[in-house]
RNA sequence: GCCCCCAUCGUCUAAUGGCCAGGACAUCAGUUUCUCAAGCUGAAAAUACCGGUUCGAAUCCGGUUGGGGGCACCA
């Protein structure tokens, strides 16, 4: 048995997207699942709309994924003396002609049969030109393009996931593969490719399989064997429309300056169309090669939403190591601060352990990596709040006033190489008679200046016992 | 308009003729708890509709409806 021998051939006309990402990852998926080949294809043929910038993107985000190939990255844009070669093979066998009708010409001809009703098909019109006649309008350099000849007739084509699909050629006409012999289209280009880089499988999104007749009836004529076509469910989005830049679709490099995971994205994008064979959804990517298989594809479309998103990105950034964190987060905004509040103060910068500490404490409670450091941001910057913040339940101000005053009290006799969670923990429970919250609300409150924050006995371990201590006079003074 | 594809909880999906249609996210409730988050327990929630085949249909067939894709000198 022959190895598989698989590619993504994104053209760069966009940054790459979900869907884009999830057709990249099955291709690689397959690959890895059956020790195959995984080749990445730029497919650049539009020089219009090609631009260098979204092939970067492109290539950047694959990496970023995890989303390695063999092969390539191969641009189509270095192989146009092939496609000559097979363009001209097919003129050579008069499997295909020159024609030289006008845009204009052809678009008015469009506009009325639309109207009309009916289906635009090319009238054939250049289809027996005289090799004089094409000589003359060679020679007074008329624009043409090349055109396939199609036979009358209805053929059939196999997608292994949708099984026989009929398709009316007549309905098509002669289609163009080429705008000339050193332009080819989509068509011609990408079935050239597919044929000579030994491609067994082409995995692909369902809006191709319109163009699946004409590329099969390409291998026809030049006698290539066809490879197996699996047409891909689309990703709709919310809007129940195929994934577009138009549609407001994030790109995957949005999604990682936004601070998702590489991990969070390709769990969720291979449950768009695939399910392994078990109920277990939580699946790093060496588990999803070893049970990757074409059966488990669906066929249905997968509208995506975010939820579940955030819940994989939540998922796996708690269990990230913080140690591993700290070289992803933005810490841009730590010069700011440090400025504002570290210098202002005369004061050290946290240590590297307490820095591990802060981010253990934001992970639990961050979506993102980018509100990872806001959800703890009080431990980097002044902050100020009401007085009535510091009340608990119906109790008075002046009983909280007098729980903050035994709290510094206690704290106080806690030597400051001793100064630990468990040790302040330890001192505040021995405080409280049946309502702990008398104590430690008004603590968070002034450790954190918020109403919501990890356990006050570990924000003060983080901040010492000096700034603990000041933070609590401060409280103290505001009732 | 024409051609093609698709159809299970709100969403992603499992169940490839046969046990109460299973899981995940989201939602709600309880539990835990000083708050938040996480965790744990539970609830509500689906086979689009109509026929047919069969002892038996989410599953096979036909139609209806709905959704999507395509109809470029884009990919």
């Amino acid at each position: 048995m022959s190895s598989v021998r698989v590619r993504f051939a994104p053209s760069p006309t966009g940054k790459l997207h979900l869907g884009g990402a999830r057709t990249a990852l099955f291709n690689y998926l397959l690959a890895k699942s059956q020790r195959g080949v995984f080749i990445l294809r730029i497919e650049d043929t539009d020089k219009e709309r090609s631009k260098k910038e979204f092939e970067d993107d492109i290539i950047e985000s694959l990496n970023w994924l995890g989303i390695s190939w063999d092969e390539g990255p191969v641009r189509q844009s270095e192989r146009i003396d092939l496609y000559q070669k097979v363009i001209k093979e097919l003129i050579n066998k008069n499997l295909a002609y020159l024609c030289f009708c006008s845009k204009e010409e052809i678009d008015l001809r469009r506009q009325e049969s639309l109207t009309r009703g009916q289906l635009p098909v090319y009238p054939g019109t250049c289809k027996n030109l005289e090799p004089k006649e094409i000589e003359e309008k060679l020679n007074k350099r008329t624009p043409y393009v090349v055109r396939l000849k199609v036979p009358d007739k209805i053929i059939t084509f196999k997608d292994y996931l949708r099984g026989e699909i009929k398709y009316d050629f007549k309905k098509v006409g002669d289609f163009i593969i080429a705008k000339n012999e050193k332009e080819p289209l989509y068509v011609l280009a990408n079935t050239v490719d597919d044929h000579y880089q030994g491609i067994t499988h082409v995995l692909r999104g369902e809006e191709f399989v319109s163009t699946t007749p004409k590329q099969i009836l390409i291998y026809k004529y030049l006698e290539w064997t066809e490879p197996i076509f699996v047409h891909l469910p689309l990703v709709l989005g919310p809007e129940r429309s195929k994934l577009s830049k138009r549609q407001g679709a994030k790109s995957i490099d949005d999604y990682r300056k936004e601070g998702f995971l590489p991990e969070a994205i390709l769990n969720f994008v291979a449950l768009l169309g695939w399910h392994p064979k078990t109920d277990k959804e939580i699946i790093s990517l060496e588990e999803m090669i070893a049970s990757f298989s074409l059966e488990r594809i669906n066929k249905s479309p997968a509208i995506f939403n975010n939820s579940k998103l955030y819940f994989f990105n939540r998922y796996y950034l708690r269990r990230k190591n913080s140690q591993d964190l700290i070289q992803m987060l933005d810490f841009s905004p730590w010069g700011q601060w440090e400025k504002d509040y570290f210098r202002a103060n005369n004061e050290v910068l946290y240590s590297q352990e307490k820095i591990l500490k802060i981010i253990d404490l934001g992970k639990e409670r961050a979506t993102t990596l980018n509100d990872l450091l806001t959800t703890v941001d009080f431990f980097f910057k002044k902050f100020d709040y009401d007085k009535d913040l510091l009340m608990w339940k119906n109790i008075d101000l002046d009983k909280i006033k007098l729980n903050l005053e035994r709290i510094k009290k206690e704290l106080e006799k806690i030597p400051e190489n001793n100064f630990f969670s468990l040790k302040i923990k330890e001192v505040i429970d021995h405080l409280y008679f049946d309502d702990k919250g008398e104590y430690y609300w008004p603590l968070r409150v002034a450790l954190s200046g918020k109403e919501n924050s990890p356990p006050p006995q570990e924000l003060a371990e983080i901040l010492g016992k000096v700034k603990t201590i000041e933070l609590i006079e401060k409280a103290i003074n505001k009732i």
